[in-house]
DNA sequence: AATCTAGTTTATAATTATTCTAAAGTGAAA
DNA sequence: TTTCACTTTAGAATAATTATAAACTAGATT
């Protein structure tokens, strides 16, 4: 994903192009493959990345705010901290509490043959299968 | 669930049968339906139950203990509160965000059809389902 | 280009769930 | 009934996250 392509996305969802949101979304956006994290460990990664510094309670604001404007996921993994992924399409994860990292599964890797109704009233938003691992 | 197999449950893990296990014990598992809470919910349920006040600190470290013992089980939600379960079968859940309310999924009402393969060196410990709720 | 302003960043304080601490209390073995 | 390891307790500590309010800035308006 190109500077141009990531001003626009920033842009097309409502979010000011500023330098931080710009930095943060080159350092999320621009890779192959999906990357998992927490505001924590982000935040290293951009102190290590960048020469100047951005406020932990901005890294905060603006992963939510990528999270509302649909460009990142948050995962349901239980723990201290939350976790995102920047794989926003369908799919599932492996977990491995040992090592407290995330692995996605392609949605067309598990298929579910039976399924129950949604309750009283209720829709179903989603459908996410967790598989904890050990060694 | 009888007092006397309250008694038998706390010893049978190891765990004193204290005054204040015991009142937990007894509002947890004494129930026909399962129930699911959290430790804040949990201590408004007692205040409300018992005539004198367990420190919230012994609910935590009660809850804890009825975990590793195999009596509770915690479920992968996320969230700021770690929710609990008296049903330790395998099963699944529906959450519902709009309420913060968990419900059971037997087992048997969910069918994974295909699945992945663990990754390098690891097993899998469980697979679990959540199929989450909108109105 | 200078001005304006709503939206943004920032440092810091506040909040919230949970864990830690260490002193006082207690089940149950001897 | 004495003893002691295990528990409970109140309150402090910790850690993730959110709130606050002052300073800053992107981009529209003049």
């Amino acid at each position: 994903m190109k500077k141009i392509d990531i001003l626009k996305k920033l842009r097309s969802s409502g979010l000011r192009p500023t330098k931080q949101r710009v930095e943060i979304a080159k350092f999320l956006f621009e890779r192959e493959k999906t990357f998992h994290f927490t505001v924590e460990s982000l935040n290293k990664l951009l102190i290590k990345k960048l020469t100047s510094k951005i406020a932990l309670a901005t890294i905060y604001n603006t992963v939510h705010a990528f999270k509302i404007a649909g460009h990142l996921s948050e995962v349901e993994v239980r723990g201290k901290k939350t976790y995102f992924d920047t794989n926003i399409s369908n799919h599932h994860h492996f977990y491995d509490s040992e090592t407290a990292e995330l692995i996605d599964i392609d949605a067309n890797d598990i298929i579910i043959q039976k399924i129950p109704k949604a309750p009283n009233g209720k829709k179903i938003k989603n459908v996410e299968v967790f598989i904890n691992l050990k060694n």
